[in-house]
DNA sequence: GTGAAAGCGCTAACAC
DNA sequence: GTGTTAGCGCTTTCAC
């Protein structure tokens, strides 16, 4: 009701007005000129007059004019932006992953929005729906534990890339790191160095846990170390490292290397193992995985497997574009692979131990 | 062109068509009913006679229909989206706040959408702009080093709340954490286990670390310790922690406690003073600022001054819904509160020290 | 080169 | 209770 009354004084209160915003007739009032013809010079369509282009450019500057990117979006059916779930925006991996995407998706054309699950699994059937009616380009779904419904249900309206797993239905395209490469890669890492006793202290549950461990088992056996395998009970954590890492210290003949299962497992076992007074890597390598900022503190300086966030979500957003503009509709999966990050806590085992 | 053909197949094909996504038209058509009242059924207006509401919410699921929110925002004039701005999504304080915003919004029936400007300030200005032009109701800005002209631009289209700073304009809203206060009750803790020389390892550049300075030499004034304030130079960096330690281990009369300019910082000052052979806390005691992950570690296990980012969050989503809603169009300058959490760093002064 | 007119998908009066 | 209608702000043929 006071609204009409607001909109019909606009007449006579343009610039000043910040309640109703200025549209497309206003700018084309101000320069004298019609909706297509603005239209067409934000287009930068440059079959526009040069006088009347800079008229509107100046209409526009006065008015403060921003085009309303839902208008424009219902008429054209396409909003070119990219819909990003994460699960957790305290992971800053996650924060690796979107600054990929984002910048890509710059490059691009595109533009993305970022919403998060919070952990909570049944909010990211939300934010998804959010999206979808938003009507979103593409979506990035990077939250691992997501229901396989959900997935099917957003791949039914809009050409979605699941980061961190495998997707179990045969459309929607899977964008993963190779876990079981890099564990086998931190395995080589620690042979090179001389080591043949080389433990895993290993995750407890999920997929990144077993890869991870039969990565370990079968760079072991490659090696002929089969031997000198020894997988002990860990855990994702701090104290489930530290755990480990007392399960270490009571084995008979002891590893003179050791594969955590990521980088917080990787400082449990530190702490354990420096308590019995014990120094790394004198005494015992240490890798650890995920390459954490923890990794990088110079009182930790941790070997460890770096997992390549932003590469993922860049690639992330080509797999969409090319579902979007080049029509691609076969599903593709996508692995890439991880790396060494040598720090301070691998070394070559000391010759004492080298005898055993 | 193509496109004409496939809408005109499309009554034929209405579920398989996964081109164009179906209408409230379609909708109502194959209900049997109009527009309008398939409108009312989704918005759950309760007079409509259930035999027809279950006729829509049926016909629905079977094309899956999902409402065009832009189709929605275009006319209601409003998106209920607030926009999230933040500068790191790699900080999991920045996690924290948005985590308070979604939660807020959720329950006041508003969604967040976050984009990130990734450290970098050319970027700020974009991610504002392409919120505005979605329309967004409300916008959170955290992203600290942001510039007055771009806040003052944002204000000038929607209610504007910028956190961790205070705004120059007298019309957007702020929100910020009492740093000096912070300084403060680190101070008061380290004085109630008993200490009196107490040294600040101090920021270098930035309103925090100014202000955590003000605060450390205010409370010291305050207990009358005038005599034994030592600011050190240090930096925000591990790096700069480990320089300020240094820096300390040269004093003649050594501080029993010290005051880090944030967490990374006394990780860095642990280091400097491990490695010199004295032992945390019963040699020294130290008091980090944040609360990171790192101080939570075992490991480490930091004293530290905790910011309530969740807190900020939902504040943040509450100033905006004052605006929105309830029409308010004073600005609010909020500073909360940080809190001091203890954990293993901090201790009584060793007698001997307590003669000095 | 430029303008008129027809929608995009939806909501909100307003009739009945 | 239900249908009709008039836009929301924009792009896009299609005339001129």
């Amino acid at each position: 009701m006071d609204r009409s009354q607001v909109s019909s004084s606009r007449k006579t209160a343009k610039v000043s007005n910040r309640r109703s915003k200025p549209t497309i007739l206003d700018v084309a009032k101000r320069a004298g000129v019609s909706k297509s013809l603005v239209s067409m010079v934000i287009r930068g369509d440059d079959r526009v007059s040069p006088i009347r282009r800079d008229a509107v450019h100046e209409a526009i500057a006065e008015l403060d004019y921003r085009p309303n990117a839902m208008a424009r979006g219902l008429v054209q059916r396409t909003t070119r932006i990219i819909g990003v779930v994460v699960s957790d925006l305290r992971n800053p991996f996650n924060g690796d992953v979107v600054s990929g995407i984002l910048n890509e998706a710059a490059g691009l054309g595109y533009k993305a929005l970022i919403n998060t699950s919070d952990r909570r699994r049944d909010l990211e059937k939300d934010a998804i729906e959010s999206f979808l009616e938003l009507r979103v380009d593409g979506l990035v779904l990077a939250t691992s534990r997501i229901e396989d419904a959900t997935i099917e249900l957003a791949t039914s309206a809009v050409p979605v890339v699941v980061l961190g797993r495998k997707t179990s239905d045969s459309l929607t395209d899977s964008l993963t790191v190779d876990n079981e490469m890099g564990a086998e890669i931190a395995v080589d890492h620690c042979v090179e160095l001389g080591h043949h006793a080389i433990a895993h202290v290993a995750g407890r549950e999920g997929m990144a846990a077993r890869s991870r461990r039969t990565g370990y088992e079968r760079a072991m056996v490659r090696h002929g170390l089969t031997d000198h395998m020894t997988i002990l009970d860990g855990g994702f954590t701090e104290a489930g490292g530290y755990r480990g890492g007392q399960l270490l210290l009571r084995q008979e003949t002891q590893p003179t290397a050791v594969i955590a299962a990521n980088d917080l497992c990787a400082i449990g076992v530190l702490n354990a193992l420096e308590e019995a007074g014990l120094e790394i890597p004198r005494d015992v390598s240490l890798v650890g995985y995920d390459n954490t900022s923890l990794a990088a503190l110079r009182h930790v300086s941790l070997t460890t497997i770096h997992q390549p966030g932003e590469d993922m979500g860049r690639k992330a957003m080509d797999l969409l574009f090319e579902r979007i503009h080049e029509g691609r509709t076969r599903p593709r999966h996508e692995v890439v692979a991880p790396s060494l990050v040598v720090r301070s806590t691998t070394a070559p085992p000391r010759s004492e131990e080298l005898k055993i």
